[in-house]
DNA sequence: CGACAGACTAAACAAATGTTTAGTCCGAGC
DNA sequence: GCTCGGACTAAACATTTGTTTAGTCTGTCG
């Protein structure tokens, strides 16, 4: 199954490798993979990776690349579509490819800059969608609109991150499910439920105590210690 | 800076051993943590760290037991005050274990049983609350419920596993802002919001599309293949 | 005291790892 | 035809890996 675009083995020997190590990495982690696995994945010899991609570390920036453009691509048109907000079509965008999915998570783990990049992509599309869908509510370029934005690409990314959890208690095979009516319907359920809740006296409790305790500016343990 | 509870070098060499295991584990993944290292970091010789767990994998087993019961009583605790749902309390749960949480991420990634044990918790206690606020919409042990929950505590936690990238994005430091005020701000906003979107005539057609494509049954790819 | 068990260390070991080196093959350009 | 460069392989290399082995130290129990 070809991670992308491209149809099978007319690749060159360079994309081989480089999908295939991208593969490893996904699965197995950056130090995890090794140099011979890959090889023996791309049907070439070690000498070769490293003829095309120097070292291993060299080989995990060509990943790096790849994956930001590949993901740059599919934010610009889901951007286009006016969609990137919708649940349903961001499942799809991660259903495709689960394995860049895999990738980047562990690429935000080892904070490689190229998870940094993707989910910077992703939080400016998301922000696009708020302003545009509540002017008022997220006017454009404002804190709240930048924060927002970024807590949801975070919450929308877990549901990709934890696909395999999720398609676990759904009883499905994992990568099977992220674009699943079922995950969907579940976040829809979730806003109108959660949407009532932020609105009622005990949300309004929530956000009252959460400012009182000086939004934007607090630094972690700042507060007096409360008394357990 | 203790892991847990018990205060600092007062430990026994084991429990020594395997805190310093848990933060290699966290830090640079199953494979990238070395023996030697953990070792090191435990001011140990590698041959004690094998006495005491016999290989590199009961060490990492050992590590999974600590933290499915750490977040046991943790979740336990939480529950108990009614504060699971609570988007703040759940960041200072998170918060206080940022070593816990990426060892938690990591093991989901490579499917470990630890990982769905612990998510199991949490979705468990997230399904208390719904099914306690919204009786009527998240009947006790409904697929609703269920589901809802599943997804919920999917997303709660991607903003735990993203805190990284919401602190680069806040400008902070990191780990330094899970349990900030701008976070549960940020969540707070997106529910009100996304709850009205839920509800309007978008969100409704959008609903209206999921079940159509037959909610809770589908499998991927199994709907019409829709001409682009 | 003497023996024994468990905590603990140091050195040795075999396997696996990333990298280097030397060399083959083959098509393009003069 | 010859050569030159890039794709490609195979073997050797040094290092690091997890594990094993042998041994020391220390407190305890009879």
């Amino acid at each position: 199954m070809p991670t992308h675009q491209h149809s099978e083995s007319d690749l060159n020997a360079r994309a081989r490798i480089r999908d295939a190590a991208l593969e490893q990495f996904a699965l197995h982690g950056t130090s995890g993979a090794t140099m011979r696995g890959i090889a023996h994945a791309a049907s070439v010899s070690v000498g070769l990776v490293q003829h095309h991609f120097g070292t291993k570390d060299g080989l995990r920036l060509a990943c790096d690349e790849l994956v930001v453009e590949v993901f740059r691509r599919r934010v610009l048109h889901l951007a286009k579509k006016d969609q990137l907000a919708n649940a349903d079509a961001l499942g799809e965008l991660f259903d495709e490819s689960p394995l860049l999915l895999r990738y980047l998570a562990r690429a935000s783990l080892d904070g490689s800059a190229a998870a940094d990049e993707v989910f910077d992509q992703l939080a400016e599309g998301t922000q696009g969608f708020l302003t545009e869908t509540w002017p008022d509510r997220f006017p454009e370029g404002s804190d709240d609109a930048r924060d927002t934005a970024t807590v949801m690409t975070a919450m929308h990314s877990g549901i990709a991150l934890l696909i395999g959890q999720i398609a676990r208690r759904f009883g499905h095979e994992p990568d099977e499910a992220i674009g699943s009516a079922r995950v969907a319907m579940g976040i829809m359920n979730l806003y109108a439920a959660m949407g009532e809740f932020a609105q009622s006296s005990t949300g309004k409790d929530v956000r009252a105590a959460v400012e009182d305790r000086g939004a934007g500016t607090d630094r972690r343990r700042t507060r007096p210690e409360e008394p357990r």
